[in-house]
DNA sequence: ACTCAGGTATTAC
DNA sequence: GTAATACCTGAG
């Protein structure tokens, strides 16, 4: 583990609280200088802006430089992808002009498959709670400018904890839901490292089914936020609500079905839907 | 005490 | 197939 640095011209399609706080990611806080710090699959990052650029310093085994652009997604063009979707309709254009700064990251899959079981009928708050206890249970420890930090845990660590344990992590029903996916992963059930080859998405939103815990929601947010799978749409209350709002009107948003809404998207938005959920989520949220 | 939160699995029509 | 229902837990 080296400690490293890395800058870069700063882009408004980089803008801190867009990306961590769109909803994707649940290890980045924010300090009191305004940078955040984020636990990612090898190493811990913090992230300023300052003076015009961008500054990443963090401590990792390999480059900081490989693993910012592979993280941050940076080969992908979010200029162009913004001008194609603000092209859409005035709504998405708002929502777009607002969160101008958001970048899905490239997240790690296992901790991204084990993190969305997780917000399962939960709160943010909780999860963030449930995925640092099993961290510092299970996972390596970091120390970094003075504190402790420690890695989301391997499959291996994380399959040596009983349903019980895991339940003791504060895990409620989910506790077997995560055991059984767990062992899923760990005897090939489901073979994550061919998952990341296969460019169909209906193929692997398929496998990622066969997982405890995995339904078409979370199966979406995993494949979004961690196989660059664009053409989903991950469809939560909040997406409901603004999908409502803005194009389906009924009275009662609780009554729009899942199926609508998701024909919807498909139509509206195409094969980048995924980015256009991001945008109408971050702006709903915050508004 | 009671509701609610990034849904899913189970059970019942 | 599609519609109700239960579900850990902790914060408000």
């Amino acid at each position: 583990m080296k400690e490293q640095i890395y800058e870069i011209e700063d882009i408004k399609e980089f803008e801190l609280s867009h990306i961590f706080e769109c909803g994707q990611c649940f290890r980045w806080e924010k300090e009191d200088d305004g940078s955040y710090t984020g636990v990612i699959k090898s190493g811990v990052l913090n992230v300023r802006k300052e003076n015009g650029k961008i500054i990443f310093h963090g401590i990792f085994d390999g480059s900081i430089k490989d693993i910012v652009n592979d993280y941050f997604d940076f080969d992908t063009d979010y200029k162009k992808i913004k001008d194609t979707l603000s092209k859409v309709d005035i709504n998405l254009k708002k929502s777009i002009e607002y969160g101008y700064g958001i970048r899905i990251l490239h997240q790690d899959l296992e901790e991204t498959i084990i993190s969305f079981i997780i917000s399962a009928n939960n709160n943010i708050p909780r999860i963030k709670g449930i995925i640092n206890r099993m961290s510092k249970k299970c996972g390596k420890k970091i120390d970094f400018l003075g504190k402790e930090y420690y890695l989301f845990p391997e499959i291996s660590e994380l399959s040596k904890l009983s349903v019980k344990d895991l339940r003791e992590l504060g895990l409620g029903f989910r506790d077997k839901r995560i055991y059984d996916t767990i062992r899923k992963i760990l005897n090939k059930e489901i073979d994550l490292e061919n998952l990341k080859k296969i460019d169909d998405t209906d193929l692997v939103r398929e496998e990622l089914l066969k997982l405890d815990g995995v339904g078409p929601k979370v199966a979406d947010c995993i494949m979004l936020f961690s196989l660059k799978k664009y053409d989903v749409f991950p469809i939560d209350v909040w997406v409901r609500r603004v999908m409502n709002e803005l194009y389906i009107k009924n009275e009662d948003e609780t009554k729009v079905s899942k199926n609508a809404i998701d024909k919807l998207s498909k139509e509206k938005f195409g094969a980048l839907r995924g980015l256009a959920q991001q945008y109408l989520f971050y702006f709903r949220r915050e508004n």
